[in-house]
DNA sequence: AATCTCACG
DNA sequence: ACGTACGTGAGATTA
């Protein structure tokens, strides 16, 4: 049989640091249960046991095991947050079957180590679930480790073997104890040998196999002095270092492994336990159906209105108009409807035969407040229809993405469950056959909730005054869609296409065989292990090929540019040539679509296609840009903003001397230049203003030197020094960095000039790595943020501005600082002019916007 | 489905 | 000792 043990400990310890922090509504904390109980899932798919038993420290002060990296186990206790879950966890382990294993006077890993050993000794298998690579010591045939780590809040368990172990540490798994005596271990309190390393202890063992070797013939081995004679001083501690790296194999525990099958378990007070931790995703997740009425605080719908399949349409009209009122879904494609749903109290009507006139006639009555769930649809079914839709008041799609930017979907189901309505069985699903008229069942509920909280949060006005009139602007120009010179682009991708095929002739030529450059893998073995050339980095499955590693070798062998042109031109033949052409209309138009409610920042995002990454940086990409055209007596106007995301940060961070460089109109990145290599402004080299850009770029991302050093080619020192200078010359620049960190670690998020929020879990990590990005986010997201929120202002009034002036002139693209409209050619001066003066003053800074547009018959053309 | 690479602001 | 700048979307390969 396989038997499953799971470090308990270590396990809860990964759940807790790994998935962001989930409470209940009254504020039970239960991420460490949930992550537990999705790691085991997750692990016992994996491994298939037949028992499992779960081990557990009796006591748990301190940890004397590291949890994860970097934990200093034995300098802190367990987090009150954390310690409020075990007991519940452990309870409602015991709920569903699992035996636990805790024992007076031995920790997990003695556990753990026992019950290994009596695999051993039984030749069953054992499969032991851990975050922790101590464990990797009891290893052996019968025995294997899982060990478990949470990447990006989803469950992973990597498999350790005798194989495994052999590949990444060399050495055999009772090995791995030697190794930690020599190294030791900080958090688990075990001293090793002073001065030896990773690499040292991992050496050395790989080459003689155990201390007791090493010592015995320590004045024969080939060993460097300086290390010999660490080694002779460490004598004693490694053989103590030994003994505490050793685990125990003797708990005086239950060994017989048929104890631990897993018992049957009453689906019932499962659920009841679940749904009391708000858990509801479990549930589902294992198909527990049960009548059982639960106590939860959720927000309950108490009763459920009829469906109505075939309503007196004039009725339900009659009646939301008396409302003044109209909860509804429509079920819009493309700007086509196709159902609407409408909430009236009492029933959900499901309009179907005359839902086009019936929608027209509820978007165009201005006496009726709409609340709705996708407002960009109904401005485009509004659009197609000609009409102009009033007093839409709720899109809860917008709604709660204004709340919470980081959610991972916007479904009216997901919402339901993130705001805890539901009726009043924790059953929500299958309330009707259809899922929209389910929605619309909730829908007043849910618009309440989010109204209430944007209220709260003082978010209502970038709802109403930003998000749903952007909606429109939006859905505005999906409907134009941007203009092409559909044959001029298939001409050339072919053209592209030749190139391509001469270079990968000659790359074959070159390197001696073929294969497919394409493949990252294949091209990794072609260079640098037929080729042998040097410099390979190590990706996490192979080579690295990136563009920054194969310039730095460029002049070691001729295929190198080869490559990296062959890159270029593929790039722009599959991703923009080809795959352009393929989403042109009949009419040589292409409609990317503008999604509201991805990013975590603010901006919009743009796909099928990506019309906000068109190459522009190169010569050869650039030209694509040729073929995005206007329509016959039509021209192409273009605004970007100037320095939009610093002169925000001189706003924010209250900068004084950055706030008079905008307001003098000098050149910021000479300025600074002038400040952080400290000399005259005409004297500044343009190197030296083209590192200070650099260095202006990183300050708004967050920047460290390394990053920096490697940005702009010098050493890390270098940077260093420059960061420096730069902080100490802009210092409002840098307490608004430090002061920004430490009030998103008090508040839990970061907000822009209107009150877009952005919460930062992550600050609360224990992980290092994923603090750190906390922290550059939090100085970030308020800049990226706020310039987000300006434009789409400026989207607004220049749209709003072109239809007051019953102007032809259209909107067609944003692309983050730049607008792009399509005008008729007598048209494109004023609406420059109207560009230049929407965008510059939708804001009222303490620094001045600026803004440039130009006009020009293609996108090329038009970009400055 | 995940990974790598690369296009943009 | 370790990893390393913010925000996106998409194509090709590989597992």
């Amino acid at each position: 049989m396989t038997l499953l043990v799971v470090d308990g400990n270590s396990i809860v310890n990964r759940a807790f640091y790994g998935i962001k922090i989930l409470t209940t509504k009254d504020g039970k904390f239960t991420n460490a249960i949930y992550g537990f109980l999705t790691m085991l899932d997750k692990i016992k798919e994996v491994s298939n046991p037949d028992a499992v038993a779960i081990a557990f420290d009796l006591k748990t002060p301190t940890f004397r095991h590291k949890a994860f990296e970097g934990y200093k186990a034995n300098r802190k206790g367990m987090p009150e947050e954390l310690a409020q879950q075990m007991p519940v966890l452990k309870d409602l382990l015991r709920t569903l079957g699992y035996t636990l294993v805790e024992c007076e006077g031995y920790e997990a890993d003695d556990i753990l180590g026992t019950l290994a050993a009596e695999c051993d000794k039984t030749g069953n298998k054992c499969v032991i679930a851990t975050g922790d690579r101590d464990s990797l010591q009891l290893v052996s045939e019968n025995v294997t480790v899982r060990l478990a780590a949470t990447k990006m809040g989803k469950a992973e368990a990597a498999l350790y073997d005798v194989d495994k172990i052999k590949e990444e540490y060399g050495v055999t798994p009772p090995q791995m104890i030697e190794i930690k005596a020599l190294q030791g271990d900080t958090s688990d309190n075990i001293p090793g040998v002073a001065g030896i390393g990773k690499k040292g202890a991992g050496d050395l063992i790989q080459k003689y196999g155990t201390i007791d070797y090493i010592y015995d013939n320590i004045d024969t081995l080939d060993i460097k002095p300086g290390m010999k004679n660490k080694l002779i001083a460490g004598k004693d501690s490694a053989f103590m270092s030994k003994m505490l790296g050793t685990i125990s194999r003797e708990a005086p525990i239950d060994t017989d492994l048929s104890h631990y099958t897993v018992a049957e378990y009453n689906a019932d007070d499962v659920v009841m336990k679940l749904a009391g931790l708000e858990l509801f995703s479990l549930i589902k997740k294992w198909n527990l159906r049960s009548d059982v009425k639960v106590q939860t605080k959720t927000e309950e719908v108490t009763k459920l209105p009829t469906l109505d399949t075939n309503p007196d349409t004039d009725k339900v009209f009659k009646k939301i108009k008396a409302e003044g009122k109209a909860y509804f879904i429509a079920d819009i494609y493309k700007g086509e409807v196709n159902y609407i749903y409408v909430n009236t109290v009492d029933t959900v009507a499901v309009i179907d035969s005359n839902a086009n006139d019936f929608l027209i006639k509820l978007l165009t009555d201005d006496t009726i407040e709409k609340l709705t769930d996708n407002s960009k649809n109904i401005f485009a079914f509004a659009i197609k229809n000609d009409i102009e839709p009033k007093n839409i008041t709720m899109d809860i799609q917008l709604a709660a993405y204004i709340l919470n930017p980081s959610a991972s979907s916007y479904d009216t189901r997901r919402l339901l469950e993130e705001y805890k309505i539901s009726v009043k069985y924790y059953e929500d699903s299958l309330l009707y056959s259809s899922e929209l008229a389910t929605d619309t069942a909730f829908l007043p509920k849910l618009c309440e909730v989010l109204n209430g909280k944007l209220k709260e949060f003082g978010q209502l006005d970038l709802l109403k005054n930003i998000e749903i009139p952007l909606a429109n602007v939006l859905a505005s120009m999906e409907n134009y869609g941007f203009k092409v010179d559909k044959d001029e682009i298939e001409r050339y991708g072919t053209m592209l296409g030749e190139k391509i095929e001469k270079l990968q002739k000659n790359i074959y030529e070159s390197v001696g065989y073929e294969f497919n450059i394409n493949s990252p893998k294949q091209l990794g073995v072609a260079l640098f292990e037929k080729l042998d050339l040097p410099g390979a980095k190590k990706t996490k499955s192979g080579y690295s090929t990136s563009a920054d590693v194969l310039e730095s070798i460029r002049n070691v062998h001729p295929a190198i540019d080869m490559i990296l042109e062959y890159r270029t031109l593929a790039k722009l033949k599959s991703t923009y040539c080809d795959s352009l052409v393929k989403v042109t209309d009949y009419s040589g138009r292409i409609h990317s679509i503008f999604n509201q409610t991805e990013t975590r920042t603010g901006r919009i995002s743009s796909l099928e296609p990506n019309l906000q990454n068109i190459p522009v940086r190169t010569e050869v990409g650039r030209e694509l840009r040729k073929f995005f055209i206007a329509e016959d007596n039509y021209t192409l106007v273009d605004a970007d903003y100037s320095q939009i995301e610093l002169r925000v940060l001189a706003y924010i961070a209250n900068d004084t001397e950055m706030i008079k460089a905008f307001k003098d109109g000098t050149d910021v990145h000479t300025v600074t230049a002038s400040q952080v290599f400290n000399m005259p402004v005409d004297m500044v080299s343009s190197t030296m203003r083209s590192r200070a850009k650099a260095v202006n770029f990183g300050i708004v991302y967050g920047i460290g030197a390394f990053s920096l050093a490697k940005d702009i080619g010098v050493t890390r020192k270098e940077a260093d020094s420059y960061i420096k200078a730069y902080l100490a010359h802009y210092s409002g620049v840098d307490s608004y960095m430090n002061a920004v960190v430490e009030k998103a670690k008090n508040q839990g998020y970061v907000d822009t000039m209107f009150g877009r929020r952005r919460y930062l879990p992550e600050l609360m990590a224990s992980n290092r790595n994923l603090r750190a990005f906390g922290e550059r986010v939090a100085r970030n997201m308020p800049i990226q943020g706020t310039a987000a929120d300006i434009i789409k202002i400026a989207m607004i009034r220049v749209f709003n501005r072109l239809k007051s002036e019953n102007m032809k002139s259209r909107l067609i693209l944003q692309v983050h600082d730049e607008l792009i409209v399509e005008a008729p050619k007598d048209e494109a001066e004023k609406a420059a002019a109207i560009l230049k003066e929407e965008m510059e003053n939708a804001v009222k800074l303490n620094v001045p916007l600026t803004a440039d547009a130009n006009i020009g018959d293609t996108w090329y053309d038009a970009k400055g």
